[in-house]
DNA sequence: ACTGGCTCCTGAGGGC
DNA sequence: TGCCCTCAGGAGCCAG
C-alpha cells in the first residue's frame, strides 16, 4: 500500500525517535515475510547506533556502523513506535527495541514487506542498485522519461510504475499523475512527445508533493508512526472514482485494467 | 531487450 | 448469518 508519500511520512515520523539511539535487541515473532528475515539482522544490529534513517524508493534504510537494515512495507506494512512492553497484536512481526524503552514495531498482515540486513553500502544492494531516479530529486525530468520510452510499446501507466523508470510511483499516484497531465493511461510510452513527458514529470512530482503534505493516502490500513491516517484520499481526482463525474469536464470516469492493476481515467480529458 | 503474467499472503466487502 | 468470490496501496521473477 504505501507509495512514496506514505513511506516518506513514515521515515519522517520515526527519524527523530530513532536516530542516534542504540538498538537493544531485535525480536522477530514471524520471520516469514517476502524473504525470510535473516538471522544476521538479529545477530548484528543489536548494540549498533542508528546513525541515519534514509529512504531510497520505497525502502527505508537504518544505517549503522556495522551495516544497514533494509525495510520495505510491501502492500500492507506499517511501522509504529510503541513502548517496549506494549503487548503485540496480530501481524506484529518484528520489534526493533531501542535503548530507551521504545520499540519500532513492524505490522504487516499480508507479509509482502521485507526486512533485510546488509553489511556494505545499502545503495549497492541488488534490490536497490538498479533503481531509477527519485521523483522528487534532480535526476527526474521529462527528457529522461522521453529518452527511456523511445521505441517502447508498453502502456505509459505500467511504464511509470516501473521502478527502473522512476521510483515511488505506485498504482494510486500513477493514475493521478496521468490525469493531471492529460495523458491516456493505455497510450504507448514510446508515442508520447517530449513536451507531454515534461508535463507528466511535473504532474508526478506535484501529486507526490501534494500527497506528502497531506501525510499520504489512507484507503484502508495505512497509518503513520503515531497511528494517524493520511488525508490525501479526499484529494484523489480519479483513483477509485469509477462512474463518478470527472472533476474537470463532468464525463463519467472509467476503470480499466493495465498490467493487472486497476486504472482510472477520464476518456475525454486524457488522450 | 521487452512484454505480459504469476506469485507471495491476509482481510474486507459484495452478492446471494 | 454464512459462504464464496473478487479485489487490494508492491515488485521480483520467469517464460516466451
Amino acid at each position: 500500500m504505501p507509495e512514496l508519500p506514505e513511506v516518506e511520512t513514515t521515515r519522517r515520523g520515526i527519524e527523530p525517535h530513532v536516530r542516534g539511539r542504540v538498538v537493544a535487541r531485535v525480536r522477530v515473532r514471524e520471520p516469514r515475510l517476502r524473504w525470510r528475515v535473516p538471522r544476521s539482522l538479529s545477530r548484528e544490529l543489536p548494540g549498533q547506533r542508528i546513525d541515519a534513517v534514509r529512504r531510497r524508493a520505497k525502502y527505508l534504510l537504518l544505517d549503522t556502523g556495522a551495516g544497514s537494515a533494509l525495510l520495505h512495507l510491501g502492500m500492507s506494512g506499517s511501522l509504529r513506535l510503541v513502548r517496549e512492553a506494549m503487548p503485540a497484536g496480530p501481524h506484529d512481526h518484528v520489534d526493533i527495541v531501542l535503548d530507551n524503552g521504545w520499540s519500532l514495531r513492524l505490522n504487516d498482515p499480508r507479509r509482502f514487506g521485507s526486512l533485510l540486513w546488509t553489511r556494505g553500502d545499502p545503495l549497492e544492494h541488488p534490490l536497490l542498485a538498479g533503481l531509477g531516479p527519485e521523483p522528487l530529486g534532480a535526476g527526474f525530468d521529462g527528457a529522461g522519461l522521453h529518452a527511456r520510452a523511445r521505441g517502447r510499446r508498453v502502456a505509459i501507466k505500467p511504464f511509470l510504475m516501473d521502478s527502473r523508470t522512476v521510483v515511488g510511483v505506485g498504482n494510486i499516484y500513477a493514475s493521478e499523475a496521468l490525469f493531471r497531465a492529460g495523458i491516456h493511461p493505455a497510450r504507448a510510452a514510446g508515442r508520447i512527445s517530449l513536451a507531454r513527458m515534461e508535463r507528466l514529470a511535473a504532474a508526478a512530482r506535484e501529486v507526490l508533493e501534494d500527497a506528502l503534505r497531506a501525510g499520504g493516502t489512507t484507503l484502508r490500513d495505512y497509518s503513520d508512526v503515531e497511528g494517524a491516517p493520511g488525508y490525501f484520499a479526499q484529494d484523489l481526482r480519479v483513483y477509485g472514482r469509477e462512474g463518478l463525474p470527472c472533476l474537470r469536464c463532468g464525463a463519467p470516469l472509467r476503470a480499466i485494467v493495465l498490467g493487472q492493476r486497476s486504472t482510472y481515467y477520464c476518456a475525454r480529458c486524457q488522450r
